[in-house]
DNA sequence: TTTGACATGTAAGCCGTTACATGATTTA
DNA sequence: TAAATCATGTAACGGCTTACATGTCAAA
């Protein structure tokens, strides 16, 4: 029982134990799956396979087709499902407070130029909107479907984060603007 | 103009240029100022000021003290301004999707018994009430102080996305834990 | 004819964390 | 006498990303 492998190795794991896949197929459903709170690389996948692999977490089975190159499909054992399942009840989830590069930007906006300051606004409230609607659509597709309620709880996580980050726009735009304005004529 | 240093290189870089500091002042001013949304180690500052010091984007001085030991003191020079300068107008920020383990855990949910599930939404709460608190007080505090619009503004988001979280505890507790429930005696 | 889906990897390399290492001074 | 503040680093290591490398088949 190993608990100390790096995070992305139970990721992958847990995966694999929705349903058999390849590396290439795991790659594309996790863009879809879990691609808005997870990044994880073709290349990565491949590597932590191998390493499940020889830790006997996963196995392999080499499937030959006739119009497409011979795949490789993977599938958890029974180790593996017990690895699994301790880490999802691993009680210490630490902190993990996580870089957010806009705030930091924000934080040192009194070193940019109003009309910068603006435009990063600008440009951060028209990704942002752009990140709502596409996981309002995703809720909407989501609900109702009691198979997806996990999957729908997350998307609903990210919905809420995105219209709460909107909200806080709309409230802290004219205060930074403001402050920005060291003409008396302007303000 | 290397566009190509790591982020945290620029986010020292933005620190010093607050005010000149010793790596061991600029570690506990991060903590207290930035690092709710960028994580920063002693040992990753001390090096990273010295890679900035080779590059010309800094300046250190040593001065001697009575009391204590030796420090060096680093200050921005018009290099290390224009660097920061531009790279906090750079526009490319691009996406930075950032990776949430507590999602990941409420993704694989249905691999989870139901107490534990259970359990993990409530330290969730715990810690993100906790989380909330902390921030609200520090809005409070830093409210009506004009020079700390900026540093106000990051703590309001904070604050923001934490409201949001527990709310969103409270919409999905019942879904989540309604959707487990496999005994129609229970339901 | 070119793009996209299918399919699998290797190699290189920096970034960032954790552990290690030291030592004086003040305060509880 | 123990802990906290002040002060500076080195060493090791793994994680993760980027770029590189290859090839078939179907569809536009």
């Amino acid at each position: 029982m190993p608990g100390t492998l790096p995070v992305t190795a139970y990721v992958v794991l847990g995966l694999v134990s929705v349903r058999p896949t390849t590396g290439h197929d795991l790659a594309a459903f996790a863009e879809r799956s879990i691609g808005q709170f997870f990044s994880l690389t073709r290349s990565h996948v491949y590597s932590e396979l191998d390493r499940l692999c020889r830790l006997g977490l996963l196995d392999v089975t080499e499937v030959q087709q006739e119009r497409f190159p011979t795949k490789r499909l993977y599938e958890i054992t029974g180790d593996g499902a017990e690895a699994l399942a301790s880490w999802l009840d691993d009680s210490a989830l630490r902190g993990e407070r996580q870089r957010n590069l806009f705030l930091v930007r924000v934080f040192f906006g009194d070193r940019m130029s109003p009309a910068r300051l603006e435009a990063l606004l600008d440009s951060y409230e028209q990704a942002t909107r752009a990140r709502r609607d596409l996981l309002a659509a995703t809720v909407e597709r989501l609900s109702g479907r009691p198979q997806s309620t996990f999957r729908a709880a997350t998307a609903m996580f990210g919905l809420a984060q995105a219209q709460a980050s909107l909200d806080w726009v709309d409230q802290v735009r004219p205060l930074l603007l403001g402050a920005r304005c060291a003409d008396p004529d302007q303000c």
